[in-house]
DNA sequence: CAATAAAAATATGTATACATACCATATGGG
DNA sequence: CCCATATGGTATGTATACATATTTTTATTG
């Protein structure tokens, strides 16, 4: 079997693919968030408080990368940390203004950018991948 | 739109578990290769002679990624590098017997780990997830 | 209640992943 | 032949991605 064929390999460049995409249409829209960046906002802006063990769990990511993608967020302005009252070990984790404005912003250049991330798929095409990679997403997770 | 529903999420996740279970059943068989140093060994393997621009681009990374991987190769012993006779800029990059050997033995551990890559999914949902995956990446490096 | 296990962050180390800059070399045009 | 340009590789910087160890704090249990 060629490595070309082959699903890892495959799956690697779609996700090569798609984080370019991402990035390109960021940074059009003067917007620099990564992925990440953009999924842990999103996860913070609907769970005010969380903790990073939450937002790690909510996006699917270790402790540790959370921990650095966090700091980073923070440098930005688009998020701050406090001890949490409840727990002193957990860090509670909260949008600022600017983070408020910046997800605002992002939300819709990450919705219109969707339909780039399958090019050479019909509508019907990228349903049928989208609903596959959900199966397989769903069933890894209830392990 | 939910961020868990969003292709790129998806495709993310997709990646995520494909490495997992890459990581897993190289370290079960003894083997420290990781998905793109096995791509790396098996692209010099099949143009022995090739150049790091040229690995680069068979497994579709940029040069200085590859630079690190090859790095990392040479150091395990598993290839060798020359300065090309027909352009002194250029590094000639060759497996040695042990990276012989070690892609010999990581061959049939890759191919049979093939199948757990899309778990939850029938045979047939697996060719078309495969079908898909390589419309889209076919379709992409088109341009 | 003291000992201990478990959990939240952080620290450390390794390996991608890629943009950009830089150096050495090659190549094409004048 | 000279020079502008392009190309191969490396260096640097940023950002994941994750395993493992460590610290602080919490929860559990005898």
């Amino acid at each position: 079997m060629k490595t070309h064929q082959m699903v890892g390999h495959l799956i690697r460049r779609l996700n090569q693919i798609s984080t370019q995409v991402f990035a390109k249409n960021m940074q059009e829209a003067g917007l620099g968030l990564t992925p990440v960046q953009f999924a842990a906002l999103d996860a913070i802006a609907t769970h005010p408080g969380i903790d990073q063990v939450g937002v790690a769990s909510e996006i699917a990511y270790d402790r540790a990368t959370i921990g650095g993608v966090i700091d980073r967020l923070e440098q930005k302005g688009y998020i701050v940390r406090s001890i949490s009252e409840r727990d002193r070990r957990a860090r509670e984790v909260r949008l600022t203004k600017r983070g408020q404005d910046a997800l605002k912003e992002a939300f819709p250049v990450v919705t219109a950018l969707q339909s780039q991330i399958l090019p050479g798929l019909s509508d019907s095409e990228k349903a049928e991948f989208l609903a596959l990679a959900t199966k397989v997403v769903t069933h890894s997770s209830k392990e």
